[in-house]
DNA sequence: CATTGCGCACGTT
DNA sequence: AACGTGCGCAATG
């Protein structure tokens, strides 16, 4: 099932719009993948998940489709129109959002009484609150929707409306407090469980249900510190959230990975400098539309990953179905925390949902950089291809500054091994470099490209542990420079005399779904070389995209070289 | 290169 | 009229 990611897809809808482009299926999936490693089936899958059961609108807009975070839209057709809501399956993320809003108005709280001691006294004005809260999540909420659901809760007992309009916390309806949702997104929202902590005394205890650790700190801070509310610029305490949102948003929030720009406040009355920019007038181009229609058309389904996301279950993290996948598939718990997949979903393409080699697995939310122990959250992680550990770019010895992607293999420092060493004296098929060749086929989508850096540049050689074997000796180029040698590529290993276990052991590291006919197959060295184009295609029972891809290596490896000319041929 | 920020013209309410 | 939307560009890493 899909509710894992309606958040995610949520926030990508919310941070579009928020950067003011069209929240399109492209670029929610773009979205997805960059910041929580989703492919785009999947994503495809659960969007309409969300459409279906009405957390999200699918709407035509100025000639192309857009999606709308339908919880906003609610809100403000509330406020128009003062109807109930039209739609009834939105109940469900109604209530996952009332929760998730409780937790934000108790953290409010909890903050600004810490900011502001008088508060315990005096309530918490409105705008307080809703400034808070936007500087949470912006997202999800506007000032007004927050208005709304400030005054529900008020209705509902949940908040106290004092004379003067400020507020004051209600008594704590623990449902509303629960921590939600043990899935991957972790939240830094509190567990309201440690009722101890500010048990002990304060008059206001009753009344102020906030968080532990808010009273621990305004116990410490008293009422010392001066009163200095952050978003606090406007003359009138009610209008200006508009203004106030945008900066706000920009001091706070930070989703994706960057956020520069000095931040200027914007001032309306700054409008005699125009400094033109933006498309000049009409506010559609056709080549635009056209595009978009083109790339409009649903999911074709993604020849590698077989997921589907339309089955009930949900225990796989990845796939989100129950069903295991084949005869040999089975679940892999996340080793920190409660998280599941397939086996069969994990060692595909993408590096987050990479075993570790003693069958471990690490999801993607608990994997941490081997050197800080900071997870992803504290930075992009790379992770290394073969060990499957990871690092942030900057924690790396060498530091990683070129971009890899998710999915784009790389060797960390302890798996990297000096050209020479390898193709010279080792020979051994399934440690060699993936630098020279793997990009291009193990990555779904990318075309071409990644200039293979030949000789790493790391001394580590970390002496290969495999079985020694002297059968081949590549005339041995001591200088691994690259391929002038005329026919031969030493960087290709001699497969012939491979058992089929090192069949396997090879093109696993390209292919790890589908390697395992090699074994099945009992395709050893010799009969790799002997394969042909067709045997590949038709009668290793592989599907169409992966057999080609895999072609391409059987002809590297029988030809030693890797001439495009003799695979596409 | 990909991603983000945003002015401004236009659509919706 | 006020607000929502997103194109197309600029800035940024």
């Amino acid at each position: 099932m899909s509710q894992n990611n309606t958040g995610r897809i949520l926030e990508a809808i919310d941070q579009l719009r928020r950067r003011k482009a069209r929240p399109d299926i492209q670029r929610i999936c773009n979205y997805l993948f960059r910041r929580f490693a989703v492919n785009s089936v999947e994503a495809k899958n659960d969007l309409q998940w969300c459409v279906d059961n009405n957390v999200v609108l699918k709407v035509e807009y100025k000639g192309s489709i857009s999606y709308r975070n339908a919880a906003k839209k609610l809100a403000l057709s509330n406020k128009h129109r003062d109807g109930q809501s039209s739609n009834v399956a939105s109940d469900i993320n109604k209530t996952v959002n009332n929760r998730k809003f409780a937790q934000l108005l108790t953290n409010a709280f909890g903050e600004l009484i810490v900011q502001e001691p008088d508060y315990l006294e005096l309530g918490i004005p409105a705008h307080e609150i809703i400034g808070n809260i936007l500087s949470k999540d912006s997202v999800r909420y506007t000032k007004k929707y927050i208005s709304i659901l400030i005054e529900k809760e008020v209705e509902h007992g949940g908040l106290i409306k004092m004379k003067n309009g400020n507020y004051l916390m209600g008594p704590v309806n623990s449902e509303d407090f629960k921590f939600e949702s043990n899935n991957w997104k972790t939240d830094e929202s509190f567990v309201n469980s440690s009722q101890s902590d500010f048990n002990d005394s304060s008059p206001q205890n009753d009344v102020y249900n906030i968080p532990p650790q808010f009273y621990q700190q305004l116990k410490q801070k008293k009422k010392s510190i001066p009163h200095k509310i952050q978003y606090k610029s406007h003359k009138s305490v009610d209008d200006s959230m508009d203004s106030d949102d945008k900066r706000i948003d920009s001091e706070n929030l930070r989703v994706g990975g960057r956020r520069k720009k000095v931040k200027k406040v914007f001032d309306p009355s700054d409008n005699h400098v125009p400094k033109k920019r933006g498309r000049p007038a009409g506010s559609l181009n056709k080549s635009t539309i056209e595009k978009n229609k083109m790339q409009e058309e649903f999911s074709r389904p993604d020849s590698r990953t077989s997921s589907n996301g339309r089955e009930q279950g949900g225990v796989c993290s990845v796939c989100h179905n129950q069903n295991k996948r084949g005869p040999n598939d089975r679940m892999v718990a996340c080793r920190e925390c409660s998280n599941k997949a397939h086996f069969s979903c994990l060692n595909g393409d993408d590096m987050m949902l990479r075993m570790y080699p003693d069958n471990t697995w690490q999801c993607p939310h608990c994997k941490t950089c081997v050197v800080c122990v900071e997870t992803s959250d504290a930075g992009y992680l790379i992770v290394c291809s073969v060990c499957a550990d990871a690092y942030h770019g900057s924690c790396h010895q060498p530091a990683v500054t070129e971009k890899i992607k998710n999915g784009q293999r790389w060797l960390c420092i302890n798996c990297q091994k000096p050209d020479e060493l390898i193709i010279s004296d080792i020979g051994n098929p399934f440690r060699r470099k993936s630098n020279s060749n793997d990009d291009n086929d193990s990555m779904s989508g990318s075309e071409e490209s990644t200039p293979s850096n030949y000789r790493s540049p790391v001394e580590s050689p970390s002496p290969s542990e495999s079985p020694e074997k002297s059968r081949d000796s590549p005339e041995n180029g001591s200088d691994c420079s690259d391929a002038e040698d005329p026919s031969i590529d030493p960087s290709i290993p001699d497969a012939s005399n491979w058992t089929y276990e090192e069949v396997y052991q090879y093109f696993a590291q390209y292919f790890p779904r589908e390697a395992k006919i090699f074994r099945e197959q009992e395709i050893d060295g010799r009969s790799l070389l002997l394969l042909r184009r067709m045997d590949v295609l038709t009668q290793l029972k592989l599907k169409l995209g992966p057999a080609l891809k895999i072609y391409r290596h059987v002809v590297k490896l029988q030809v030693r070289r890797d001439d495009p000319k003799l695979y596409w041929l």
